[in-house]
DNA sequence: CTGATTCCATACGCTACCGTATGGATCATG
DNA sequence: CATGATCCATACGGTAGCGTATGGAATCAG
């Protein structure tokens, strides 16, 4: 499954930075210790990063950009409309342990240190900002004609998040999601 | 407003450690660090304490304690009903930092820690098992006689975890939120 | 094959934090 | 005020990670 290249590349190095941050949160993202995750030394480290700020910046570029276009890309060829909300819900709800590489278990992580970095929290807001006018889109869909949808999916993004947070029944969360997407959709704006 | 002290207590070492978690994160957690934000050293930290370890201990106690009932001791007082409901929106959606005495800017990093400590994992769910069941009965009161909204519950809390973490308008959410458990609440159950 | 380039391990000094040990300051109490 | 208990600062040795410098291995170009 994995390459079985002796020399290291920079993307192996972000790669590994998401395993860290999925398995011990930022405190994790240190220079030796995922060294030795990758059998190195940061004599590797220090070759393709400038410092751990460079190392950091190209896994929030790296994240930004997968972190959005993952979640579109299983869906786009699913017909609009009720197909997609449905996936949607099953696809956030669905545990998807596996830093990166289809999935986050670095999000939660990214969230938190988000808190304390103005630069991290600038990439995260704009993944949020996309993911939230996706979903817009995909509930207008389903809506009445020209209806506002858009606090509707500002707050069934928000149900996404929260659900992850609570790590429970996935099949439950689905159903749940569904009826509350229904129920939102439907209400009538204002 | 402080107390001007000269002693210090295990309360004292214990808010400071929320006020870390708030600031900076389970990395921020650090015994000589918070020491210096109490002028003090860890001379007086290992007196109070056995360990790190013990410290974090009792600041999940504490933290079990107060989270758990700073949320349910302002809406006891209110009718049962549509008025706590939307007191609750108002509340979960109202930013609310300053780390203990009434809000806990620490929960987010909390939860981030119960990610990789199991220890802190199980008083997390502990307290949010209690607080969707509060809001289970909230929604009780006012769904269909005999309603189960158990699963409701679990997704009105959700969507405040997350509205939380978006850290948005709050008009707009508590507005949108207060739609949302109309509309789940009275959409049937199954 | 040979030289140049790319990539990396090792070694070193430096800082931050941990945990303990010890003596001194502060406070209560008779 | 004296004395025992409480609370804390300082000093010390130990570990983990940072950043740099330097030489050597692997790989590629010719």
């Amino acid at each position: 499954m994995g390459k079985v290249t002796q020399r290291l590349t920079r993307e192996d190095w972000i790669l590994a930075g998401f395993r860290a941050l999925a398995a011990g949160g930022v405190g994790a993202l240190r220079v030796e210790t995922v060294a030795r995750d990758l059998a190195a030394t940061k004599g590797s480290f220090y070759w393709h990063f400038a410092d751990p700020a460079d190392w950091r910046k190209a896994m929030l570029d790296y994240w930004e950009d997968a972190a959005f276009r993952q979640i579109i890309a299983g869906l786009e060829p699913l017909p609009r409309g009720l197909a997609r909300l449905q996936a949607l819900a099953k696809i956030a709800t669905t545990k998807n342990h596996d830093p990166m590489h289809g999935g986050s278990g670095a999000e939660p992580a990214l969230r938190e240190w988000a808190r304390f970095a103005p630069d991290v929290a600038l990439v995260v807001r704009r993944v949020d900002a996309g993911r939230i006018a996706y979903l817009d889109d995909c509930l207008r869909d389903v809506a009445p004609k020209n209806q506002d949808t858009s606090l509707e999916a500002r707050m069934v993004y928000a149900a996404l998040l929260g659900l992850q947070t609570l790590q429970g029944n996935a099949a439950d969360d689905a159903r749940t999601l569904a009826r509350l997407i229904a129920a939102l959709a439907s209400a009538g704006g204002k």
